[in-house]
DNA sequence: TTGAAAGCGGTACCAG
DNA sequence: CTGGTACCGCTTTCAA
């Protein structure tokens, strides 16, 4: 790998000047002649800045990390999808790090991430425990959680979860539905938690009476939506509709559903929050509430790095958005 | 961020003492109080390494770099999932690129991340040009394909795709199919090209006569499926089963099919290459061929590893093992 | 307009 | 067993 030293012996010059022209300095002018000798044997040299060098002295790297919980999440995909955009629109790399169940231990992974290797964080991960945000904010780290709130965390962005869940139980309600089942997502998921509190929103808001035994709480997997429809269906009174936490969980529900005979819309409406590919795939093709996932991702690199640069800004926001993808899987009563 | 010398100062000793406790360096001793007085200044300070002035001394940063064309994709984050795991079990960062769609300009973006930035790469990048391989070939640069074979590249590591193809479609034989459609993947895909080949051998293998019509080439993607299946059943004479190339083919195979009226396995068996979450979900669940993607991303950052650090090893590898998962989208004949 | 030199935060070699 | 020092490759201030 050649050095700014080779350029600068190949050009005859002082690597300083080298430095200067590569980086075009403003401050100091170099003569035309000597710029171009330099330009050329960096060219003939194939030389390229040594990033750690550079990052040492200048004590910024140019690279973000974005910590999720699972990879295989669809969700997390857009979201990165919109952190990685942001961040190459900036200059930035962004480094994926996905705890994928190893989830403990995070805070020394952090460091380690922390030191020198990024100029700041973004935790997608749902499930960051208090203590690391605490450290976070005690060490004075650029760090920003996307999809999910905190007391503790002074700068997050997320989606209106709550208008999201309202929106997809009055289009059921203005279907004629009154009794809507919720499969809601794990409690310790601040992003559940919000969406059922939008379902009872919009329930009460249409004068329905709240049922408690209509919402069954579990996991954000597919199995979790079979269990739980499974309980649904099985009430005395069970559901006409039911509005799903995600989209893993309605796919399992719907799976569930159908091998014990219930047919989709027919005798069940389902809808759910996300949008992603699966949503079309499925049959019927599921009803959904598409959030701005991708959006997420870019507002957080960019509150990151205004946090990184000690820039003044929003510490919180919450993107609006919320809209509803019609398909097969909601019928009128 | 205490550094070195914060500690050592606060221990009383030099900072070259505080690298040698810190590194527990075997080569030279340090007094046991010496020793104690340094853990306990690094713990109160909460020192870390500086990850950067480390790498930039030791020409090594623990970081490696994964490059894939799209993050949505479920067979990329299983081979992620792989390497993530075997890069941290060997004390590595994963810093995972995703080109998703500016595929271009790809040299330039490789070299700032091997600028230091990373002691290598894994490319997962079906459409790498065979200029970025010259080129890394050329620098000598630590890198190694993954899911992609390549006349130039030296090192590579890929599944069995062809094993694979010939299981699926010998499994369709073996229920008495004989016409058998190809949905296959781009030409310009190694994978897809090796499939399409296997997809021969077992016809041909079995005695049935190759039909060029019944094999459709495209994209990987769903709508290339949708667009597939209905060529193949409008065929005069159409094929009542079909092999494809991935599962989101396969899923837009089975949607356009069904919405066509085709019953799904009674008119038509379907069987896919790969299996995530979405061939259970699927109605009816896909029977799939399940090819060792983690084991890729594994075998891809071992092979890396060892390039890096100079050691030997094979070039090549091949990872056998395909495997059916049997379920209800194919029906005997 | 250019050159010299210091220093970012570590590691490792050599001397004591 | 411990301290001093050079250096990794770059940026930047200060002098010439």
């Amino acid at each position: 790998m050649p050095t700014l030293r080779d350029v600068a012996k190949l050009a005859g010059v002082h690597q300083s000047i080298v430095s200067r022209v590569l980086n075009d300095d403003k401050k100091t002018s170099v003569k035309e002649e000597t710029r171009r000798r330099v330009l050329e044997a960096a060219e003939a040299l194939g030389y390229w800045p040594n990033a750690l060098a550079r990052g040492l002295k200048l004590k910024s790297v140019g690279s973000l990390a974005l910590v999720i919980p699972d990879i295989s999440n669809p969700v997390y995909a857009e979201i990165i999808r919109g952190a990685e955009q942001e961040a190459r629109r900036s200059g930035h790399f962004l480094l994926l790090a996905s705890t994928e169940g190893t989830d403990p231990g995070e805070l020394e992974f952090l460091q380690s991430l922390l030191e020198g290797r990024v100029d700041g964080v973004i935790l997608a991960n749902a499930l960051v425990e208090d203590a690391v945000i605490d450290d976070l904010e005690a060490g004075r780290y650029p760090y920003v959680l996307v999809n999910r709130r905190s007391q503790r965390a002074s700068r997050y962005v997320v989606a209106d979860d709550a208008a999201g869940a309202m929106l997809a139980v009055n289009y059921l309600i203005d279907r004629g539905h009154r009794r809507i089942g919720h499969l809601a997502g794990p409690p310790t998921a601040d992003t559940a938690l919000t969406r059922k509190y939008g379902y009872r929103q919009a329930i009460e808001a249409a004068g329905i009476a709240f049922h408690e035994d209509l919402v069954i709480e579990g996991s954000y997997s597919t199995d979790s939506g079979r269990v739980g429809i499974r309980r649904l269906l099985s009430l005395k009174d069970p559901p006409t509709a039911v509005f799903a936490a995600n989209l893993r969980v309605a796919a399992g529900a719907m799976d569930a559903a159908r091998r014990t005979g219930t047919r989709i819309p027919e005798d069940l409406s389902v809808v759910a929050m996300h949008d992603t590919e699966l949503a079309e795939l499925l049959s019927p093709g599921l009803t959904t509430v598409r959030l701005p996932l991708e959006g997420l991702g870019r507002e957080a690199v960019r509150m990151l790095l205004r946090v990184a640069r000690g820039e003044p800004g929003p510490e919180q926001v919450v993107l609006l958005g919320a809209e509803l993808v019609e398909r097969e899987s909601v019928s009128p009563i």
